[in-house]
RNA sequence: UCCUGAGUAGCUCAAUGGCAGAGCAUUCGGCUGUUAACCGAAGGGUUGUAGGUUCGAGUCCUACCUCAGGAG
């Protein structure tokens, strides 16, 4: 892996370039999450020709504790790897399971070791460790793993984010380890050049500054090719998301990428950005897609939330954002997106997803052409 | 014409003679490293009509209306 900054501007937001085994992706960049080895209602060569200049979704997320479960990370080991399985062939993005340790919170218990999981889809009982997690990320071979971590829970006191905290270091250099004695196990990556998996760390510390500067240095320890920022927008105000992220970029490597985990509205993503995060991922455009809100710039170029589902588009000839230029507004009124939802047809969930990706991909365009003036 | 059964929210249906409810639909809201085509809220009623019994009737009685099935 490789990252090259082009430009640097004012206010600490970067313009750059990170070549993965699949590809090379624009940063800052947003990724698509596709859990299930699937950008839900959203087809692979159609997230391929997204964006307004074509580019379409240059790296897209997987999640290593869904596809362990099922249909299993040793069979899509032997069908060639998650790329292969899922017909995607750009750069792509594991995450490591340690978010469903937070939000699967009532199936599981955790120890210093691990966590022991109930499955959420037969109950069956399954130990995740560090170990383990980089295990199931090799042999889905995506171009980044994530190291293996707890993401606390909000609110929470500064001795527990102190003590979870600890544990994710723990685990993050337990994870490196693994993974550097384990990381020439996949077969598919030899023939890229040398190109390599890559692992990123995760920084927590809850709200606590004292703790976030503390993590970024622990982990900067580990000297990992980038790292993320964990644990944000678990339902805290909007301010503390930001002022955490801050702080963090200050404690981070210049030359390497930083990636906030799990953000945002789309005028989060283009303000992060505009700080100096490099990676961000979000299940927000799909989900929010599929229940029928979708985003919209007004005239003065703000943002707008649209609910598709209102009554007052039912004879609305318009498109969502005559400005855009995805698939779904070069064809679709709103009147035909109301009624499609309304009407629980399927291809609604596309069409919405089609066009909150493609707004979440424009936005970052417009953010890189204004880092790189 | 007679017999039987059924009429309760827009729809499908609950409710010992004791505060008239649910699901769906409608309208609106929420969604941030996906347990999520999901979750939540609101509006919506002269219980077919008219009488009667009763402290009290959606519920019991009488007549009528409508619908379904059956008989002739």
């Amino acid at each position: 892996m490789i990252f090259e900054l082009r430009c640097k501007a004012a206010g600490g937001g970067r313009r750059g370039m990170l070549k993965l085994p699949h590809g090379t992706v624009q940063t800052p960049v947003f990724m698509p999450v596709g859990t299930a080895a699937s950008v839900k209602a959203v087809e692979q060569s159609v997230l391929e020709r997204m964006g307004t200049d074509g580019a379409g979704a240059e790296i897209i997320l997987a999640n290593t504790y869904h596809l362990y479960l099922r249909p299993g990370h040793e069979l899509i080991a032997r069908l060639g790897g998650v790329h292969r399985f899922m017909g995607w062939q750009r750069p792509m993005l594991t995450d490591s399971g340690g978010f469903q340790v937070f939000s699967l919170s009532s199936l599981r218990k955790v120890t210093p070791d691990g966590v022991e999981f109930r499955s959420h889809l037969d109950g069956s009982k399954h130990f995740f460790s560090p170990e383990h997690s980089m295990d199931v990320q090799i042999a889905l071979g995506a171009d980044v793993m994530m190291v293996f971590d707890e993401c606390v829970e909000h609110p929470a006191t500064y001795e527990r984010t102190r003590d979870s905290m600890a544990l994710t270091h723990a685990w993050a250099r337990r994870s490196r380890d693994h993974f550097e004695a384990n990381k020439h196990r996949v077969p598919w990556f030899a023939e890229r050049d040398g190109h390599a998996q890559s692992l990123f760390g995760i920084v927590q510390g809850g709200m606590y500054a004292d703790l976030r500067k503390e993590s970024a240095e622990r982990l900067v320890e580990l000297d990992l090719p980038g790292y993320a920022i964990g644990g944000l927008a678990v339902g805290e105000p909007r301010e503390v998301t930001r002022e955490m992220i801050a702080r963090t970029l200050e404690w981070l490597p210049k030359d390497k990428p930083r990636y906030v985990m799990g953000v945002g509205y789309p005028d989060e993503i283009e303000e992060y950005a505009k700080l100096g995060v490099d990676m961000m991922d979000c299940v927000l455009p799909t989900r929010a897609g599929r229940h029928g809100l979708v985003f919209a710039r007004a005239e003065d170029g703000s943002i707008v939330r649209m609910n598709i589902k209102r009554k007052e588009y039912a004879e609305d000839s318009g498109p969502i954002d005559a400005a855009c230029g995805c698939m779904t507004c070069a064809r679709y009124s709103r009147a035909y997106l109301r009624h499609l939802f309304v009407a629980g047809e399927p291809l609604a969930l596309t069409l919405n997803s089609i066009h909150n990706l493609h707004f979440y991909l424009a936005t970052m365009e417009r953010v890189r052409a204004e880092l790189a003036a």
